[in-house]
RNA sequence: GGUGCGUUAGCAAAUCGGUUAUGCCCCGGAUUGCAAAUCCGGUUAGCCCAGUUCGACUCUGGGACGCACCUCCA
């Protein structure tokens, strides 16, 4: 049985799904004005984790994940760049395939973009007026009477008093109160017109809420299972789609709320506003892109993630250990999990536990300590399958340890070379030879069938 | 100021009221021409102070420290 912890609730409960063995879930994506950073690796990637294991269970699952392209900090960058929103918007949106696809992100199978739904966005907000929860601003903004609907703050624990008392709350004219937030932005005279459009209320732009419960209404109905999405999010952001969907509908929005923890540096979020962030394309640099994905599961999804180099290379060399186990024998692709087995029970429960990937993984590890020792090949496979279900250990285990270079002929050459002076008991001249390579980083090693070599 | 979360061995990171977490590092042994890999064994824990309990890292209360949200942020 499956617990989710689900932050409405502040605690683990038993996943119910609406619909019999049916999961819809809609998880908070990218705003496309730059390239995505490690914060956005984990929550693509924990989502994915997710996805992958509500189908391993069995359930259809349809996951939605929005596309932002349109916004404040977009429409800035563009104008800054001197392009067009759509051409900026597409560049990063293809920036960011690329990199989901390097971390084996599973695409969603649907990602809506604001721009194309901005009639239904319309709609909803047309509802939440009717329903008296939306007003017309003397200044043209169409903005959300936050106190109008009850329960407000459910979500991130909230009182609207506690609210009051931070003073941060951008203070604006035409609100009836603070507290209230934007669902239509008027039109500017500075503004392109690719980023208007028409309404009953005059030009404008939807504010950024709006766009979730819109698309999340459209794509999975009023009513559905799991929302996700970053720690930060919890608010305004989803606080906010509760109370636009819940106010339009007049009807329960989501059952299961799940946010991940953040990436840190130096025991800091790493965000964009503060500068501290590495893009995933940048990591990509130095290391192997299942390195990364394996570093950003091998935590539990709510933990703080400290980033740093020292850690990723931890990482590697425990990925080396589970690759290094399926090396020795020859796992079939067959990629079939036995659930009936020991290993693969631990297994399951720890995923069912929400989600515990930490435990999950250091299930793999006592089973490849299992192959190690017992050389069986159903062992392998076992290993080899359950880490396909976390998109993890699918390759072929001598490409993984001996990675990406130009010089492997060379490499050939110098072992046979060794090898040649090992037949002829040159012992001196073998030990040259592999210590030459071993200064370059390649790690020989001698076994009954040959000479194997790897990347360290 | 309000609210929430966290503090586990050298590092990273889980579980659990009593039984080896796991990975990396380190030490010893087996193995190897020497290595590497692997196997076997070992060292190193639970911020502080009270309380509950036969027994607490695990529950309760208090404190300290750290992080986050309250403003765009995954």
């Amino acid at each position: 049985m499956l617990k989710i912890y689900n932050t409405l609730a502040r605690d683990k409960q038993e996943f119910v799904s609406i619909e019999p063995n049916v999961v819809r879930m809609y998880v908070c994506g990218m705003t496309v004005y730059d390239y995505c950073h490690l914060g956005h690796a984990r929550v693509m990637v924990v989502f994915d984790m997710v996805y992958r294991w509500f189908k391993a269970s069995g359930y259809d699952i349809t996951y939605v994940r929005n596309i932002t392209d349109i916004d404040d900090k977009i429409i800035r960058r563009a104008a800054e760049n001197n392009e067009s929103i759509h051409s900026l918007t597409q560049k990063f949106v293809d920036a960011m395939h690329a990199d989901a696809d390097a971390l084996g992100v599973t695409r969603p199978d649907h990602e809506p973009r604001a721009t194309q739904y901005v009639p239904e966005m319309l709609e909803m907000i047309a509802k939440l007026e009717a329903n008296g929860l939306a007003y017309l601003a003397a200044d043209g903004d169409v903005n959300y009477a936050v106190r109008k609907f009850e329960g407000y703050g459910k979500l991130s624990g909230k009182s609207l008093e506690d609210l009051r008392a931070g003073e941060r709350v951008e203070v604006t004219e035409g609100k009836n109160d603070p507290l209230d937030f934007v669902l239509w932005k008027h039109a500017r005279d500075d503004e392109a017109e690719e980023v208007k459009w028409d309404s009953k209320w005059g030009r404008g732009r939807p504010g950024w809420h709006i766009e979730c419960s819109a698309m999340g209404s459209k794509l999975l109905g009023e009513h559905f299972d799991i929302h996700g999405g970053g720690a930060d999010l919890q608010f305004p952001h989803h606080e906010n789609e509760i109370a636009q969907s819940e106010g339009a509908h007049q009807c329960s929005y989501v059952n299961y709320w799940m946010h991940n923890g953040f990436v840190r540096v130096d025991n800091e979020k790493m965000s964009k506003s503060l500068g501290n962030f590495f893009t995933i394309r940048e990591v990509l640099k130095q290391y192997d892109a299942e390195v990364v994905r394996f570093f950003i599961l091998r935590a539990h999804y709510r933990s703080p993630l400290n980033y740093s180099d020292a850690h990723l290379d931890d990482a590697k060399k425990a990925l080396d250990r589970l690759y290094t186990a399926l090396k020795s024998g020859s796992a079939s692709d067959e990629r079939v999990v036995d659930w009936n087995e020991a290993y693969a029970v631990r297994f399951k429960a720890a995923m069912d536990d929400d989600f515990n990937t930490a435990e999950a993984i250091a299930v793999l590890f006592e089973l490849a300590n299992d192959v190690n020792r017992s050389q069986s090949e159903n062992a392998a496979a076992q290993l080899k399958a359950l880490g396909a279900v976390l998109g993890l250990l699918e390759r072929d285990p001598l490409v993984f340890l001996q990675g990406a270079g130009s010089d492997d002929a060379q490499i050939v050459g110098k072992i046979a070379a060794r090898n040649a002076a090992k037949l002829a008991k040159n012992y001196a001249e073998a030990d040259r030879i592999r210590k030459a390579l071993l200064a370059d980083g390649i790690v020989l090693e001698d076994s009954a069938a040959g000479t194997n070599w790897r990347r360290v």
